[in-house]
DNA sequence: ATTTATTTACTAAAATTTAGTAAATATAAA
DNA sequence: TTTATATTTACTAAATTTTAGTAAATAAAT
C-alpha cells in the first residue's frame, strides 16, 4: 500500500481503528549546554508549527498513543511523557492551522462536515524531558519537519498550542521540585557546576552555588566520585554521579527541593 | 417530547451533537463536621455506584460539561470543579457495569457495536470539594439515584473509577498545601479547633493544634474577630474568617503550608 | 614560586519548625 | 462568692533548615 492510499484509508475509514475527537499532544523539552529547548513539528498542510501529536487508536490507551505519536512525528522512541492537562474548548481549533486547499493540492481529498475527522476535538497534553538528539519524522505522505526551537523564541504554534506550552511548562516546573530528573539529560557523571545550571535553566531561577549541590548531596540523591575534570588554568572540579537507589526510591516517593 | 423520547434520541443521533468516545466524571468531596465524604450516582442501567459524568458536547468545553452533568446528575449548581487526570485505558470499560438486559428491560433498545455509544471511552476526571448539600438527580428515564459515602467505606464501584478516586483524592491533597479551601465549607465564622479539624479531614493528617493555626494567621489568611463561641463549661474560643484578599491572591499566586 | 580563576567546604546569622508549657477563662460545683 | 475543671490559645525554648557570604583548595599558566 502506497503512502497516498494508507492516507485516504485513514481519512475514509479511521473512525474503525481509531477514537473521532480525541488527540494527545505532546511537549517535549530538551536541555543542552545550558539552554532550555522545546521539540516541534511543521506538517506540510497545518500553516504553523505544533506540537507533536494525533488521534488516538481504539486499542491503546493515552500513554501508548503519546509514545506512538511521538516516535511517528519525530522518530523519537523511549521517551518517558507524563500526562499535564487536558484541554476541550469548542473553539480551540478554528486557529486557521489547518489548510484545506494545500491539503487538496497534496491529497486530491476533501474533508467534508460529516468526516470523522471534522468537528471539535479534545486533546491530551503530555510533556517529556529529553537529551537533545535528532529528531527526524518518519516519512509519510504529509510528512512533517521537525526540530529544537529555544523555549524564549518560540514561533507561532498552531490551534491552541501556545497555551497549552503555557501549562506544560508551568506543570512541568512544579513536578520539578518534587521529582528528581537529570539522569539521562546530564552526563553519566556531571559537576556540581554542571548540575546547578541544569536546573537553573529548566526551573528558569538562580540558585546558590554551593547551597544547592549541598542540598542534593544530603539528600544523598547525587555522590561523590573519585574523578576530577581537567578544566585548564583553575582547580580541578569533582565528578558527581546520580546515586541509582536513591534516585529510583525519589521517582516513587517524591521529594522536596525547596 | 417525553424522558423515553429523549433517549432514544441521544441513543440514535447523540453523535450529532456530542464528542463519541469522550466523556468527563466528577470526583465531589463532602465535608462535614469532621468526616470527608464522596458524592456518588447509582444509574438503573449500571450495576455499580460510579462517579456522576457523562458525554461532551460539541459546543461546549470540558469544564462547562463538568458543570452541566454535575448538576444534572445530581442537582448541584455551580460547583468549583478543578481537572484532575485523563483515562483512556482500553480496558477501562470493560467492568460489567453496564447492564444490556436491564437497559433493554427498560427502553427496549439495544447498543449494537456500530452505535456511537460503543466502544472504548476516554474521561476527563475532574474533583471538586463542597459544602455536604443535599443531592438529586433531575429525573430523567434513567434517573439515578445519589447520595454521600464517607471516603473510608466506599462501595464497590463501576468501571475504572476507585482508581479515579485515588488519583483524585492525591491530586486533592497535593493542592491542599498550595491553595487556600474552605470558604464556603466551614461556616462564615470558625474557632481554631474547627479549621484544624477540617485540615486534618482533608489531609488525612494530624496536626498540631496550636503551630498549624498560628501558621495560618502568619500567613494573613485567617484573621480574629471580636465574637466568642459559648461552649460551655470551658474558655470560650474567639471566631475567626477568612480573610478575603488575602484568600483570593492565595487562590491565584499559591501558597505553601508545610 | 607566584598568580589566577574557579570549585567547593565551611560558618555565622536568620528564619522557620517543632514540641511542649503556661496563661486565660467560661461555667459548674462547692 | 470562691474554687475546680476543661479547653482554647498564646508563648517559649530547642532543634532544624535556609541563606548569604567567606575562606580554603588547587590546577595550570606565568
Amino acid at each position: 500500500m502506497t503512502a497516498l492510499q494508507e492516507l485516504r484509508e485513514f481519512i475514509e475509514k479511521g473512525y474503525l481503528t481509531h477514537r473521532p475527537h480525541v488527540t494527545v499532544d505532546c511537549a517535549i523539552f530538551g536541555y543542552h549546554d545550558g539552554e532550555l529547548k522545546l521539540l516541534l513539528v511543521k506538517n506540510k498542510v497545518f500553516t504553523k508549527w505544533c506540537l507533536p501529536g494525533g488521534f488516538v487508536r481504539n486499542d491503546e490507551g493515552l500513554d501508548q498513543a503519546a509514545a506512538r505519536l511521538t516516535a511517528e512525528r519525530t522518530g523519537i522512541e523511549n521517551l518517558f511523557l507524563k500526562q499535564f492537562k487536558t484541554f476541550g474548548d469548542p473553539l480551540r481549533n478554528d486557529n486557521n492551522t489547518f489548510d484545506p486547499e494545500k491539503f487538496f493540492e497534496l491529497t486530491g481529498l476533501r474533508i467534508g462536515e460529516n468526516s470523522w475527522l471534522a468537528g471539535k476535538n479534545v486533546t491530551v497534553g503530555f510533556y517529556a524531558i529529553s537529551d537533545i538528539i535528532q529528531a527526524m519524522p518518519r516519512p509519510d505522505f504529509l510528512s512533517s519537519e521537525c526540530r529544537w526551537f529555544s523555549v524564549d523564541n518560540l514561533p507561532e504554534l498552531g490551534f491552541d498550542h501556545e497555551e497549552m506550552v503555557g501549562e506544560a511548562l508551568t506543570t512541568m516546573r512544579i513536578h520539578l521540585y518534587h521529582f528528581p530528573i537529570g539522569k539521562n539529560l546530564l552526563p553519566e557523571k556531571f559537576t556540581l557546576k554542571e548540575i546547578k545550571l541544569f536546573y537553573e535553566v529548566m526551573s528558569g531561577k538562580t540558585l546558590h552555588a554551593s547551597n544547592f549541590p549541598s542540598k542534593l548531596i544530603s539528600l544523598g540523591l547525587i555522590v561523590k566520585t573519585d574523578e576530577k575534570r581537567s578544566i585548564g588554568a583553575h582547580r580541578a572540579p569533582l565528578y558527581y554521579t546520580f546515586d541509582e537507589a536513591v534516585y529510583e526510591s525519589a521517582l516513587k516517593e517524591g521529594l522536596v527541593l525547596v
